[in-house]
RNA sequence: GCCGCGUUGGUCAAUCGGUUAAGACGCCUCCCUUUCACGGAGGAAUGAGGGGUUCGAUUCCCCUACGCGGUACCA
């Protein structure tokens, strides 16, 4: 009788969405479609100081970028809302508890200032101990309904004083809980405070409303950072004494994501100071103006983020690296994550979109490639994004991009070929002229952005041409050789990548030169540098009239310049 | 300080007591390529230290060191 898998992500809206927290939601998307479950996202806004506008939004914006969707959440609804805190306590959902804990002896009102707290920590701090915390012992001296009399505290509360709720801990209670991935872990509770539960605004802290919340909702594993396991005892008691024990999710404390160099938790500061992102999407604290690049931005493919989010902490042990989705929903277990922090590699990051890149069909990304010509002021015309039979202009055919190449590291299509045969699937549409360029230049691209110098030539003349690599070796045989071979061109029906090349090294060799030292010069011709795709692929794509008007260009550029 | 969690190459990491301690990223060398890449082949590089347990420890236990996290009316 094993309850129904539920799992939350349960973010608090003050900024930008983490990578840490990305792999949280992973972890839970994953568990969840992995045991057929549902994932909820609840906003954890119950620090109205720290509220910042425009975040929650933005972390639903994320998960959607990552195709991470919630099944339940503030913007989808569910039977189990309102999925705002802030929004469960205007319906009393957490006071309610808070009390019952209170009659039940669990908890007291305790009416002590935030000036009084400070003076008491103060007070008690000695070299030893830094940190006196609000416990056992502390609490004995401090104002609450522990310590006044029971006329009294009913007098502040009727006076309307402000006061928090605190739950009370009795010291040298051993707290046993099995997490997921570290087995059991024990706490005493000695070392822990008496925590507020309930704030003078009448909000919950996290610690009751994080317990009340998984009930309610009836959440089946909860998984958190690593962060949160010092105060997991007082989760546990809270579940004790409020639901029972045996109703309390499963714990699974995830590892944090370090700085690369150094130690520590990865934060926002080390990207800025490193140069790589570290929220999902561009971020602007609208507060303080601050930005923040995301790996959306940077060029990542969501697929290639998703995969190398999923291996920072968690591998399947067969060595295998390059994972779908789907595949990560059948492999994935709680049990194989790691215990210890892992450091973010960027380099290795940036592989995985490599990767990716070259594994996807070009039409995967083509949409956004196009959207960063448009930005760099090259826009792509229309009649290259037609698919081929909604145009009457040929395509020529380049180096083939079969869907059977597409493959992930053990050699399974990602492409789902029996699907498609099986017509389940929609065949993946021909490949457009300007898919076909992406295609043709892919595996020199590790990020989106870089598709625009790899890539640029097709659409617009080189802005600038390498000339001094050619003239050293240049003379009037060469010159000659490109004039005859334009006439060549110039009557060729139509444009096929190896004739060219056959007939362009037959050419050659009646001139008697090396076709090396002509292949050279025609590049820097077309792409302006010693960079780029086969020459004659490259001819074939660019057409032939662009052709000659670039060598044209180029040999005029030439006997110009001495 | 106290409490907790960690610790295999520079980084991500496999190993569930017996291995020449995988693989990947990065780096280096070579091959392929009349460019740049991609691809292929090879190379350097690892069990924090000390005690146990055991026929045998990277693996199990203890101690130390180091790191991290927590120690808020923040999450």
């Amino acid at each position: 009788m094993s309850k129904k898998v539920r799992v939350r992500f349960a973010p608090s809206p003050t900024g930008g969405l983490h990578l840490g927290g990305v792999r949280t939601v992973l972890y839970n998307y994953l568990f969840a479609r992995r045991h057929g479950g549902d994932f909820i996202l609840r906003i954890e806004d119950t620090d109205q100081g720290r509220y910042v506008p425009g975040a929650e939004e933005y972390i639903i914006e994320s998960l959607r970028w990552c195709g991470l969707e919630p099944d339940e959440g503030p913007h989808k609804g569910g039977a189990y809302g309102p999925y705002r805190q802030s929004e469960r306590k205007a319906r009393g959902i957490y006071e309610k508890y808070a009390r019952q804990l209170v009659e039940h002896g669990h908890a007291y009102y305790a009416f002590d200032t935030p000036e009084e707290l400070e003076a008491m920590r103060e007070k008690y701090k000695t070299a030893d101990n830094p940190s006196p915390q609000y416990n056992h012992t502390l609490r004995k001296k401090m104002r609450n309904s522990l310590q006044l009399d029971p006329a009294e505290t009913q007098r502040l509360l009727a006076d309307g004083t402000p006061y928090v709720i605190r739950i009370k801990l009795e010291p040298d209670e051993e707290v046993t809980f099995t997490d997921m991935i570290r087995g059991e872990v024990t706490f005493s509770t000695t070392g822990v405070d008496d925590k507020v539960l309930l704030k003078a605004d009448g909000m919950p802290t996290y610690h009751l409303a994080v317990v009340v919340d998984d009930h309610l909702m009836e959440i089946s594993h909860a998984f958190r950072g690593e962060e949160w396991l010092p105060s997991a005892p007082v989760h546990i008691l809270l579940w004790r004494y409020l639901f029972g024990e045996d109703k309390m999710p499963q714990w699974a404390h995830l590892p944090l994501i370090l700085k690369p160099d150094g130690n520590g938790k990865l934060s926002k500061r080390d990207g800025d100071r490193l140069g790589f992102p570290v929220f999902a999407m561009n971020w602007t604290d609208p507060r303080t103006g601050e930005p923040a690049t995301g790996f959306r931005e940077t060029g990542f493919l969501p697929q290639a983020f998703v995969n190398l989010l999923a291996l920072l902490g968690w591998n399947d042990g067969s060595g295998q690296e390059i994972f779908t989705r789907e595949e990560l929903v059948a492999k994935f277990s709680m049990d194989r994550v790691h215990k210890g922090g892992a450091k973010f590699d960027f380099e290795k990051a940036k592989w995985f979109n490599h990767e990716w890149i070259k594994r996807l069909p070009a039409s995967a990304y083509a949409p956004q490639v196009a959207a960063l010509f448009a930005e760099k002021g090259i826009p792509i015309p229309a009649h290259d994004l037609l698919r081929p039979a909604e145009t009457e202009i040929p395509l020529p055919p380049v180096t083939p991009l079969v869907p059977e190449t597409i493959t992930d590291i053990s050699g399974a299509p990602l492409l789902d070929l029996a699907a498609l045969e099986a017509g389940l699937i929609p065949p993946p549409p021909a490949p457009n002229r300007f898919e076909r360029v992406l295609d043709l230049v892919k595996d020199r691209c590790t990020l989106l952005p870089e598709f625009i110098p790899q890539a640029a030539f097709f659409f617009q003349p080189p802005a600038t041409i390498d000339l001094d690599a050619v003239k050293p070796k240049w003379n009037e045989a060469k010159g000659l050789f490109f004039a005859e071979f334009i006439q060549q061109l110039e009557l060729a029906p139509n444009l096929v990548a190896h004739a060219l090349e056959a007939e362009f090294k037959e050419m050659a060799a009646a001139k008697a030169i090396k076709p090396g030292e002509l292949l050279m010069p025609l590049r820097i011709m077309l792409v302006g540098g010693k960079f780029g795709p086969h020459v004659f692929d490259i001819i074939a794509l660019i057409g032939k009239d662009e052709t000659i008007r670039r060598i044209r260009h180029t040999i005029q550029l030439l006997n110009f310049t001495p």
